[in-house]
DNA sequence: ATGGCCATCGCGGATGGA
């Protein structure tokens, strides 16, 4: 069972290369974000015929995210129960039956812009509404992966310039609260549990040749319930899209679990 | 030293991203 996470920032610009990516990387599961686009503009046709199934949870101009896979999706949930928002970040499925079913959720995590915004704020209400919802759904799916653009790193290992982006948005100490707390309810981040090779990135930004300098962050994660954890027999993120003429910022993480 | 890009909406330049 192979997995994975993009965010493609506007599935307009970027569906040839979601479409060729799936022909290259043929997962079980692909999540997106950052659509971009409303569910009345996605092309479940080009998807169905590489041979995917779609989720979508749509919004116009920002946001936006689906779940593409191999066989249907069961028990879908938009956004998280329980927590009231205007915006399409999250969205969730089960895939394949019985005791070898897997929950999934694809989530798109609040930027935050900047350290006492506004924004920021609403991050952080985003964060608590989206943990008290997965302690919950965790009983009731204990074969769960959480995988997005969480907009936050774990630590100086997930960031290019440590001491210059000490303290800035994707890199605070209340993100990154959050963040281990999301591990404290019975989650282990994927990549890691490989040892995390130096410079792992999955985002540079589009200015100052980033990517070349491989100045980046590692703000897209795939973090799997406790109980999956032995079953992950890989994890990795992919740059070969970042190298493509007009690429997303963010490069796809991939996971293979037994 | 600073900020240098990209997508959207819509036709100029603001907003958001990270």
């Amino acid at each position: 069972m192979k997995l994975a996470t993009w965010n493609i920032n506007s599935l307009t610009v970027r569906l040839p290369q979601v479409l060729d990516w799936l022909k290259a990387n043929p997962v079980d599961v692909l999540a997106l974000q950052e659509l971009k686009l409303s569910d009345d503009m996605f092309p479940t046709e080009a998807f169905a015929e590489a041979g995917y199934h779609s989720q979508c949870f749509g919004q116009k101009t920002y946001n936006g995210v689906a779940l593409l896979s191999r066989t249907p999706a069961a028990d879908v949930v938009k956004n998280i129960p329980g927590f009231d928002d205007d915006m399409a970040r999250v969205i969730t499925g089960t895939f394949g039956e019985g005791e070898s079913s897997l929950r999934v959720v694809g989530a798109y995590f609040p930027n935050g812009q900047e350290p006492g915004s506004d924004k920021f704020e609403y991050k952080m209400e985003w964060l608590k509404g989206l943990r008290a919802w997965l302690k919950k759904e965790l009983v009731t799916h204990p074969r769960l992966v959480l995988m997005g653009d969480y907009n936050i790193t774990f630590d100086d290992l997930d960031v290019w310039d440590p001491i210059g982006l000490q303290g800035s948005i994707h890199c605070t100490d209340e993100e990154r609260y959050h963040l281990r707390a999301l591990i404290a309810l019975g989650m282990t981040d994927s990549l890691r549990l490989f040892g995390q090779p130096p410079q792992s990135f999955s985002w540079w930004d589009y200015r100052n040749m980033a990517f070349r300098r491989n100045r980046g962050l590692r703000i897209d994660h795939i973090l799997v319930s406790n109980v999956l954890k032995d079953r992950v027999k890989s994890c990795a993120i992919d740059k070969a899209p970042r190298k493509n003429e007009r690429p997303s910022d963010h490069a796809p993480v991939v996971i293979t679990l037994d």
